[in-house]
DNA sequence: TATGAATGAGAGTTCATTCAT
DNA sequence: GATGAATGAACTCTCATTCAT
C-alpha cells in the first residue's frame, strides 16, 4: 500500500475542505475569524478549554457577537481550531518524507505538544469526538504515508501497522504535554519507541 | 540501588499515610466520606473534572453541604480522588514482582486506563499540581523498584531510566484514555514500547 | 426625682434578672454559657454581627449543638450578649455619682465603645430591638439618676432632658465605634457636648 | 484658611469625577446602571447590607446578570451607592452658606439619617472604608468651608475644629438612624449641641 | 455586519439549624 | 448534656448565548 503516490494530486483540494464551509467571506470577516481563531487557539492553550468566550473576543479584539456570529457554539469554535490545526499537521506529515520521516514527525509534534496545549487536545479526540472523521482521516492517511514508506526503507519492521503508531503518537502527545518534560526526557522517551519500531 | 529490598517493610506504613490524615472520624462520617469519594470517582469519570458538584452529592445520596464538610473546595475533591487512586496504584504495584512485574505493570495501568477517565486525568497530574508530590514519589519508587528487578533479570535495557519509563506509563496511560483503543490496540501498542525497552 | 435613692435597694434583684431565667443550671453548663458568651462577644466585636456560629464555638471551646442547646437561635445569642453588656453598663453607672458623674459615664462609654464594637451595637439596638425593652429601662434610670444629680448639683443645664442625654450618648457610642477616633479627637468630641449641656 | 473662596469654581468638576469614571455607557447601560443603583439603595436602606443581590435586581427589573456586569461584586455595588450619596451630601453642603449654614447642614442630615439607613452607613464608613477617600475628602472640605464661614461670622467658637465637627456629624447621623428618633427629640439633641458649638 | 449589554441557568460555597451518636 | 456530622436554603458570581442598538 502507498500512499505517497496519491497524495500530492489532491493535496489542494482536502486543505481547502478542511478550512472553508460555506460561501466566501467579506474581506474584513474573513479578517475577523482569522483573528478570533488565533486568539482562540492562544487563550485554549493558557487557560484550558474552559477559558471564556469573552477572553477570546478581549484577545482578538473584537466584541463577543462577533464570536458568535462566526462560530455560533463555542463548540463550533473549539472544533474549527482542532479544524485548522489538524490541516497543520497533515500540511507537515505531507512535506516530510525519506525513511526517517515518520521519526522526525514524532519529534517535532512531541515538541510542539511540550509548547502548545491545543495540539495535544486536538489529537485526544481524534476517534472520540464525531465532528472531525474526515480531517482525521487525512491526517492518518499523511501519516499513513510516512509510515510505508520508512517501511518499505527497512527503517521500521514490516509487522507495524497505522493504528497503533497513531495510538503512539497520541499517547506521546498526551504526556509531553501534560508532563511537562524537559528537552532530555523528551528525547529519551522517544528513544524508547524507536527502539521499539526499527527492526 | 535495590527499592525492593526496602519496600515490603513499611509497605504498611505509607499506605496508611496516604490515607489517613487528621482525626478519626465518626463511623458516619466514614461512611459518607467513603461514599462521596466513590460517587465522585465515578462521576467524574463519567462527565470529566467539570462534572458538578452537586451531581456527585445526589449521587453519593448525601446533601451538598456533607459534601463540603468533608472537601471544602472542589480542588480538595479531586485531590482527594487522586490520593487515593495512586495509593491503590501504589499497593498494585507493590505486588508485583518479578522479570515481567514492569510489563504487568503496563499492561494492567494501561487497561484500566480505557475505562476510568480518573486514573489517566491523576497520573496527567504528576509533577504538575503541587499538591501531591509525595504520594506521587511513592508511586516512582514502587515503580523503580520493579524497573531494577526487571533490569537485574535482564528483561529490561540498563540504560533505560526511571523518568523515561513514567513518560511512559503516563503517555500510555493518557493515550489509552482518549483515545477508547480496543483490546487489540492496546496491546498492540503495548508491544511496540516492550520492544522498546527489552534488550 | 431621685432614682439614686431607690437604686442601691434593688440593684441585686435585677442584676439577676437580667442574667438568668429559667432554671438553675449543673455546674458545668453554667460554666459552658459563660465561656460560649465570652467567646460570642469577641467574636462579634471583631468580626461584627456576621460572623459565623462555628467560629464562636471554636473560640468557646465547645462543639457547635453546645452553643444551640443554650441559645437556640443566633439571635437569642446576640440578645443574650447584649443583656450581659447592658447589665454592665448599668452597673457602671450605678457606681457613678456626684456632679460630674454623668460627664464621666460619657467618657467611659466612649473609650469602651472605641474598642468594643458590641457595646455600641447594643446601644444601637435599643428602641429599635424589641427583646430588650427592659433592661434598656433600668439604663434609662440608671442615666436618670447621674441627670439628677448633676442638674440639682448644678453642672447640667435643667432644662435637659433624659431622652436627649441618651440619644447623645448613643450617637457618640456609634461614632466613636465606626469613626476610630484617636483619644484626642474623642476628648475634643465630648468636650462639645459637656459644653452643650454645662449652664 | 478660607476654602469658600476657592470651592464655587470647581464644585462642577470634582461632582463630575465622583459620577464618571470609565468609558461613556450605552443609553440602555446607562438606564440599567441607574435602576440599579435606585433599587439597590432602597433594598439596603430596608434591609440592611446583607440584603441580597438578587433582590436588589429583582426591584430593579433586571436579570442578576446585570447588576453584576455593571458591579462586578457586591462590594461594588455598595461602594459605588455610597459615592452617589456622598456626591449628594457634598452637593447640599455646598449649596448652603452664610453664618447658620453649618446648623442647617446637621439638622438635614439628622432628618435624612431617620429615613434613610444608607446615609448613615455611608458616614459611618468614613476613615474605615479604604476605597472611599477621596470623596470623603470633598466632603470634608465642604462641611469646613462651612465651618470657616461660621466661625468667621462669630455664629461658632473660633477653637472649634473641623475633625470634631465630622466627628459630631458621623455620630449624630448613625443616632438618628438606629435610634429612630421622632422629630422633637431630633431637634432636642441637635440643641444641645448647637449650645456646645456656639459662642 | 459589528457591537456589547442583557439574560438566566447553574456553579461553588457558606451557615443557621437539626439530629443521630 | 455534649458532640459534631448532616442538612439544604440562600448567596455570590460566571458564562454561553441572545438581541437591541
Amino acid at each position: 500500500m502507498s500512499y505517497d503516490s496519491t497524495y500530492p494530486a489532491d493535496n489542494n483540494e482536502w486543505r481547502l475542505n478542511l478550512l472553508e464551509d460555506g460561501p466566501p467571506l467579506r474581506a474584513d470577516a474573513q479578517r475577523n475569524r482569522a483573528r478570533i481563531l488565533d486568539a482562540a487557539e492562544t487563550v485554549f492553550a493558557e487557560l484550558g478549554a474552559n477559558a471564556s468566550t469573552e477572553e477570546v473576543a478581549r484577545r482578538a479584539g473584537v466584541a463577543i457577537g462577533t464570536v458568535f456570529r462566526h462560530f455560533p457554539t463555542k463548540d463550533d469554535l473549539l472544533t474549527a481550531i482542532m479544524k485548522r490545526l489538524l490541516a497543520r499537521l497533515i500540511a507537515e506529515a505531507g512535506e516530510l518524507s525519506g525513511p526517517e520521516g515518520l521519526f522526525e514527525f514524532f519529534t517535532r509534534l512531541t515538541a510542539q505538544a511540550a509548547a502548545k496545549r491545543s495540539v495535544v487536545e486536538l489529537l485526544a479526540r481524534a476517534g472520540v469526538d464525531v465532528q472531525l472523521p474526515q480531517a482525521m482521516t487525512h491526517l492518518e492517511q499523511a501519516v499513513g504515508g510516512l509510515l510505508a514508506e520508512a517501511q518499505s526503507a527497512g527503517t521500521i519492521r514490516p509487522e507495524i501497522q497505522l493504528p497503533e503508531v497513531m495510538a503512539l503518537l497520541i499517547s506521546l502527545t498526551q504526556g509531553a504535554l501534560h508532563g511537562n518534560w524537559p528537552e532530555t526526557l523528551r528525547a529519551r522517551t522517544l528513544a524508547v519507541i524507536f527502539t521499539g519500531l526499527r527492526p
